[in-house]
DNA sequence: ATGTCTTTGTGAACGCGTGCACAAAGATGG
DNA sequence: CCATCTTTGTGCACGCGTTCACAAAGACAT
């Protein structure tokens, strides 16, 4: 994962593997897409390329659902919505909680890819009391004094933390003990959880950190032979392959800031 | 995953394996927390409790950089520190570019997280004109139309899309024709890139959408004992035990647990 | 009906990632 | 110097995920 998820041993559910849950929503973007085309049936190939996947994955990844598809000819591709929806649990309407109103919190209230697709924003929570009442995409801000209060009244299983990281695990502890189950955080904080919470977590800091390591490696793949054991502060490689990037600032010293 | 990857056949990195790589920022951000508190050494199980994971899993990790520790001891935060940021390329500064200054491109620009850790906002830049010259956290937003010369002057090789999904492809071709090889991908879309280029995503409705899956696996659980095969259409009742599957988008009540 | 053509669904092989369990290595104390 | 204790580094086994390759299944034409 790119993103990654905290504990749970092992894919308990019943026979669809992790990895293949993590890829249907990418094939109902798709089917969706193709369905307000008016598009009836896809093939496997077809529905692959448009998803970024291989065909025989996609088709493996089918096959858990059960035989959708018609040999042949392809998936029926309204049909396989309704499957795909089902399966993910969006034919329900899941209200939601957004924890932390600042920057990033507002842009998530504002993102329309939660209503779209089977999520409500329920809530938006924030603990400055300066916040409070005032709206946001829509919806006014309520204090995190009566957040139990909202998640209840609600029946809010899904929390969403965007609080600084320092606030984070307390938000978490007070949304779980108030009944929420699953939790997408965006705080740059490990969370504990009790067994039966799942999280899952997406950290922009940690997305450009990989995204710099192949940077890295592609910058100085040519120079980098065998660079043995560690040659410290020697591999300032330079001239990538073909486009010009170069180093940014040439030659920068052990630098870590914070 | 959160967040998966896109494309990318194998880790051909040398030696290090891509589950590493993307663990690496994790241990990096516990050991930076040790190191503000002056602690000295760290044991791999302590630090594997930081981190969230398995502390054989870290050691083997740590292997795969070196030998760094000392038995008996534990290894040393600073060093270590160095060593990871070294490895992911963080003792140099990387320059980046947000494209689309909307809420999400905004609290980007805002988050601390990307300028605390090796890299720099160089530019912010957008396609409407009202925005231009406009500052959004200290920076003024150029236009569009500038987006090569941007690239090209301030030597960037990691962009971030924050686009609407339809404008993500076009943006994308044009920083990698401008010389960028790792983009971080915000909108809903499976972007095509060249071999050489990498991509990763955030997509914050995936997310959810799985934690909507998990949810409604937790939601029915007791009622799924005797499942049997799929049987096929007509295929009622499989896991989602209680809840009403049929139910388009009514107002579902959320229950919950307790 | 029969044959051909397309596409699904899946058995099987392979490779990666994970976790156990332990030997090797060094610290520490007598 | 030797014994003991702690913690690393890793060999090994196992399970998950991916991919190949192909037989089975259906559509369609003759």
């Amino acid at each position: 994962m790119a993103t990654g998820r905290t504990h749970r041993p092992a894919t308990r559910s019943r026979g669809i593997p992790e990895a293949t849950v993590a890829r249907l929503p990418l094939y109902l973007r798709a089917l969706t897409a193709l369905s307000e085309r008016s598009v009836p049936t896809v093939s496997s190939e077809e529905l692959a390329a448009a998803a970024g996947v291989n065909s025989a994955k996609l088709r493996k990844d089918f096959s858990y659902l059960g035989s959708y598809g018609t040999r042949g000819v392809g998936y029926d591709v309204e049909y396989l919505v309704y499957q795909i929806s089902r399966e993910l649990g969006l034919t329900q309407d899941w209200p939601v909680v957004i924890v932390g109103i600042g920057n990033l919190g507002a842009a998530l209230a504002n993102y329309g890819g939660f209503a779209s697709r089977g999520f409500r924003v329920a809530a938006l929570i924030d603990a400055d009391p300066a916040m409070a009442g005032k709206p946001v995409a829509g919806i006014p801000v309520q204090h995190t004094d009566d957040l139990e209060k909202i998640i209840k009244n609600n029946g809010v299983s899904i929390g969403v933390i965007a609080t600084p990281a320092g606030a984070a695990q307390q938000v978490c502890d007070r949304l779980v003990a108030a009944g929420v189950t699953s939790i997408l955080n965006f705080a740059p904080t490990v969370l504990s959880v009790p067994d039966g919470v799942d999280v899952r977590k997406v950290d922009l800091s940690i997305e450009l950190q990989i995204l710099a390591f192949h940077e890295q490696r592609k910058a100085g793949e040519e120079t980098a032979v065998g660079d043995g054991a560690l040659p410290a502060a020697t591999g300032r490689g330079v001239a990538a392959g073909d486009s010009a990037d170069q180093g940014p600032d040439g030659d920068v010293p052990a630098v870590m800031p914070a």
